[in-house]
DNA sequence: CGCTGGATTGACACCATTCAATGCCCGTGG
DNA sequence: CCACGGGCATTGAATGGTGTCAATCCAGCG
């Protein structure tokens, strides 16, 4: 168990939901008031496995992490990036099994929340619940955004795109102010990309000679986000940041 | 196919609500009052368009749908298909604009409830609401097996799995028995799976010559079922066809 | 100060795309 | 009743994006 600094654990989870939905303080308190245990996890370690049936969900609060899935071969398919604020397996309080894995990409910091605390919430709040449902509704949205970058856009789009969307994520739960720095190792990018590391490595290379990203050789970072974005057509829509 | 004839447009969208989450008769009989609209749409005719705001969900009665996003040139990649019974835009409750076409693969029958009915009914009834929430929740698991496929499995295993799962999904609803013959163009394979007309027919030849599908012309029969999934490793787990 | 994991680079192979032609089914109109 | 036309399916050849293999480099660290 860890420090975990000076904010309760539902801070995070707190600002995030209330930057996307109107909440009461009604609302507030009783967010603040669920009961939840924070522990820490080590680089590349699951938070739940392929196949569990969880009993609590998990808010990120420091870190970074990602869904996953593995081919029988052990290639790597990543689903999904998460970033402190998400619940990255709220899913699991209405479908039984995991169908896939989900890990941290560096060391973090993760809640605990009992799926029956969370029911108890939503039933007395249903501004909550909608708010929770709409988390997973953004995770779809960005799972089409993927879909449609693995579909039809060429590796050095698909790579622009994932690093405009993550940078932009990342600015938006406060984590860094214009030009972001991603703690993403070439491998996980392939992973999370559906390239092969080589490949990435060599779109990168491009990218930098475009004045697009910096050289640093431990993190991905963005010197140019508008010509970032322009040079894959990223529009943060999906994103769904502002409240309705 | 599907000769349902005159139904009430609810029917469809009860029995596969209820055949995944336990529906109180009540819960039955509040979804049964819902005041809906029918309307046939066109082959190739959008449901929804990107970038709407539409004020109320569409459940497909009869026919089959999909969500698609266009490329700047007019590629299209579709990102999930819909049998009689989903409800393909129930996302719009709680994000606000369509960040992707909601279009039908064939002449279908579509019933549009209004946002307020279906806030209400979910306000009355909150084992519909969690029914609600697990369509879209599936509809993510669903999404991520794609982006699996997308990323990780060739050409053949990914029109293997594609069709094994739409298959299944068929038989779900009850609109096929063991074979189901797939009313899908090559061409619209081909933007469901990030590939080229051109090399959809060949690897649909390639199927054929294993003999695990079949040689007509304008829709996609599956000869062996057990085969195919073999082929391409295909677990249903994650289409949650189960109740819990 | 040598080890080790990741990054980088080059050569080559391969899967999938593109271009272009041909074939086939079927609805339409003479 | 048959000829025509149009959409889709099929096929071949050439191209190209990405993967694989393998060597080398580099920085941090025990």
């Amino acid at each position: 168990m860890q420090t975990l600094g000076h904010q309760p654990g539902h801070s995070r989870l707190l600002s995030k939901l209330a930057a996307n939905t109107a909440l009461s303080d009604e609302d507030r308190s009783a967010l603040l008031a669920l009961p939840v245990t924070v522990r820490s996890v080590a680089a590349d370690r699951d938070i739940v496995a392929h196949g569990e049936r969880p009993n609590h969900c998990t808010v990120l609060l420091e870190g970074f992490a990602c869904r996953y899935k593995l081919a029988p071969d052990g290639r790597r398919q990543i689903l999904s990036l998460h970033v402190p604020g998400d619940m990255p397996d709220l899913q699991s309080l209405h479908v039984e099994a995991m169908d896939h894995g989900l890990a941290v990409l560096r060391p973090s910091l993760v809640a605990s929340i009992a799926h029956a605390h969370l029911i108890e919430l939503m039933e007395a709040r249903p501004a909550l619940a909608a708010a929770f449902w709409r988390e997973t509704l953004v995770d779809a949205a960005i799972y089409r955004e993927w879909l449609f970058g693995l579909g039809r856009r060429e590796a050095s789009a698909r790579l622009a795109h994932l690093v405009s969307e993550t940078a932009e994520r990342f600015v938006s739960v406060g984590l860094a102010e214009h030009a972001a720095a991603l703690p993403l190792k070439q491998i996980q990018l392939a992973d999370a990309l559906g390239l092969s590391p080589v490949h990435v490595n060599r779109v990168l290379k491009e990218l930098r000679e475009r004045h697009l990203l910096g050289a640093s050789r431990s993190a991905i970072e963005v010197l140019d986000a508008r010509g970032l974005a322009a040079f894959c057509a990223f529009n943060a829509g999906y994103l769904y940041l502002e409240a309705a």
